[in-house]
DNA sequence: GCCGTTTTCGGCCCGACTGTTTTCAGTCG
């Protein structure tokens, strides 16, 4: 079983003993456990000692042993026996917990959410505790409900957090406001968005966000918090005066598991946090705290970006002040995997070199497709040769950029290259990816990967594991053994920044990166727009603390052309 | 369940809002 999976499985094992009434701090183990497998990229059956993942002890490392070996644990078959599966759907339910959903398994016998949606009116009201408007509001959302949930991807997150929070800052009791939340920390895809304001009149800024025109239903409405819904989004805006933005921000930015960690820490040295502010133990006496680095400084700790908020070690890093000194836009000097319309781009050699000036790039890599992809209008080797010269000569068009051709070269099924090697030596650069044949297995997969990773002239592997966000899975590949023949064989791997792709994801990112690895962070673009992504992929590398060191193209102009000179 | 700058046992985060309540439990983030 991938980690994937087996976070998902200490998740449901959670919940069942969730609806078990468990005590909530076992609960709780199992909750942080999950979310350190999910953060690993090294499959949990190679990992010698699980104990040396966070929050994972004895118990539950014998718990993972199992599942990563596909056996049930013991724990899980105990908890199915005693507990309908289908319960741990119904607690998914917006506005149904563990401890409703218990409920009506024990008194109406509902066992999933299709027995919930088939309820008739009336018989929910009349149990003790609910009303009318439980009723409705239950049924709604069982009758409503998609198991397939459809995450945001950044940019679409991005675009409509951007719209949402300038209709905020508009307002005139607003003094400050920012985006917080997952999109804060630049998680791969976003449920729902939250924002932050400071202001003096609460109240006001409040009742105007709930009344705004993109509002399709107001959720939830008081003076401090506004919970609407809008296209579908979940959207959580909170409010508090204008001295305490700093701990707001910090409060709604998380992730969970890192805010719970820290404020564990808070209390050992005698403080509480909360969103109001930091107190002495116990007093409930909050001193507001303006800005984040200062929450931070009051707990002893150097300030953690937000990317890393996810209580994966960067709390006893920040404490030993040896946070990584993480990757940043600004860091990078090239983009070296982009199309054009000699194959299915949509810019031109000019147009998107051109777009490539405008950030202050110092080089730009042209990758259109090898010739058998023909979907893609690959170029045949004739039309590579003929786009060579087209580069060149445009390379002498702009003196602001060093213009080079290489090309996304397929690897076809046995591992072999989509040009012969005479071909690719002529080449500046050489991306090679997997377009065709995903389904061949871990095995094959894998050996094909390696095999293109040992020709010369294969600098990067182009979105490693082929993934689409929402769309498609990865293909079965051994990422490990990758990580371990990059090195091996100085081939970089590629951090795609494309919003649907963030591939190689962080987790393997970082596994990569631990282990020595170059990557290249790239856009993949096919038009002048597409170059603009490359800050999610920057927000991506810096959640696998990525450094610059390790980034092959943040390496300046001489530099990089150096390390072209000097072969793989 | 896990974990150790008081602890290997006894601790273990914090608050807003809602609905159905006469004082609070449940859900959510």
């Amino acid at each position: 079983m991938e980690n994937a999976q087996i976070a998902r499985a200490l998740e449901t094992i959670a919940t069942l003993m969730e609806l078990k009434d468990e005590t909530y701090y076992r609960v709780l183990g199992y909750r942080r456990a999950a979310e350190s497998v999910a953060a690993v990229g090294r499959p949990a059956y190679e990992i010698q000692d699980l104990r040396e993942l966070p929050h994972v002890g004895g118990t539950i490392a014998q718990v993972i042993k199992d599942l990563a070996e596909d056996r049930t644990p013991k724990v899980l078959t105990d908890l199915l026996e005693e507990i309908p599966s289908g319960l741990v759907e119904v607690t998914r339910l917006p506005g149904v917990g563990p401890r409703t959903a218990g409920r009506l398994w024990r008194e109406l016998g509902i066992t999933s959410v299709e027995d919930l949606a088939e309820l008739e009116e009336g018989t929910l009201a009349s149990l003790k505790g609910f009303g009318r408007k439980s009723e409705e509001r239950i049924l709604r959302a069982a009758r409503t409900y998609n198991s397939r949930e459809r995450r945001m991807l950044l940019d679409e997150a991005a675009a409509l957090g951007e719209h949402l929070l300038r209709f905020v800052r508009s307002h005139p009791a607003c003094v400050e406001a920012e985006i917080a939340g997952s999109l804060r920390r630049q998680k791969e895809t976003i449920g729902d968005l939250d924002l932050v304001a400071a202001s003096r009149q609460g109240k006001a800024l409040a009742d105007a966000f709930a009344e705004a025109p993109f509002v399709d239903e107001v959720v939830a409405h008081g003076p401090r918090k506004v919970f609407i819904k809008c296209r579908g989004v979940e959207v959580d805006l909170r409010i508090v005066r204008p001295e305490a933005f700093g701990s707001l921000l910090h409060h709604f930015t998380g992730g969970q598991a890192h805010n719970i960690a820290l404020r564990e820490r808070a209390v050992k040295i005698g403080l509480n946090i909360s969103e109001y502010g930091l107190a002495k133990l116990g007093t409930g006496e909050y001193e507001p705290v303006g800005t984040e680095d200062k929450v931070y400084e009051r707990l002893g700790l150097q300030y953690i970006p937000p990317e890393l908020r996810e209580d994966t070690g960067e709390i006893s890093a920040a404490q030993k002040g040896e946070l990584p000194a993480l990757v940043e836009l600004g860091d990078l000097r090239g983009d070296l995997h982009v199309h054009t319309n000699w194959s299915d781009g949509k810019g031109t050699i000019e147009t998107m070199a051109e777009a490539a000036i405008e950030p202050g790039y110092e080089y730009l890599v042209f990758c259109d497709h090898s010739q058998s992809l023909k979907v893609a209008n690959g170029l045949s080797p004739g039309r590579l040769v003929k786009k060579l010269e087209a580069v060149r000569a445009a390379d002498e068009k702009y003196p602001e950029i060093r213009l080079l051709c290489g090309s996304e070269v397929d690897i076809l099924k046995d591992g072999t290259m989509d040009y012969e090697d005479d071909l690719l030596a002529e080449l500046d650069f050489v991306v090679a990816s997997v377009h065709t044949s995903f389904r061949m297995g871990e095995e094959a997969m894998t050996e094909r990967i390696v095999r293109a990773m040992n020709n010369p002239y294969v600098r990067t592997i182009a979105h490693p594991t082929g993934r689409i966000l929402n769309r498609r899975d990865p293909y079965e590949v051994d990422v490990s053994r990758l990580i371990l023949e990059a090195k091996a064989t100085n081939t970089a791997l590629e951090l795609n920044s494309a919003p649907e792709r963030l591939d190689l994801a962080v987790p393997y990112m970082r596994e990569a990166v631990d282990a020595g690895v170059r990557i290249t962070i790239d856009t993949d673009a096919h038009d002048e727009v597409g170059l603009g992504f490359v800050k999610f992929g920057i927000s991506q590398a810096r959640r696998a603390w990525v450094e610059k060191e390790s980034v092959i193209n943040c390496l300046p102009l001489a530099e990089f052309e150096e390390y072209l000179k000097s072969g793989k």
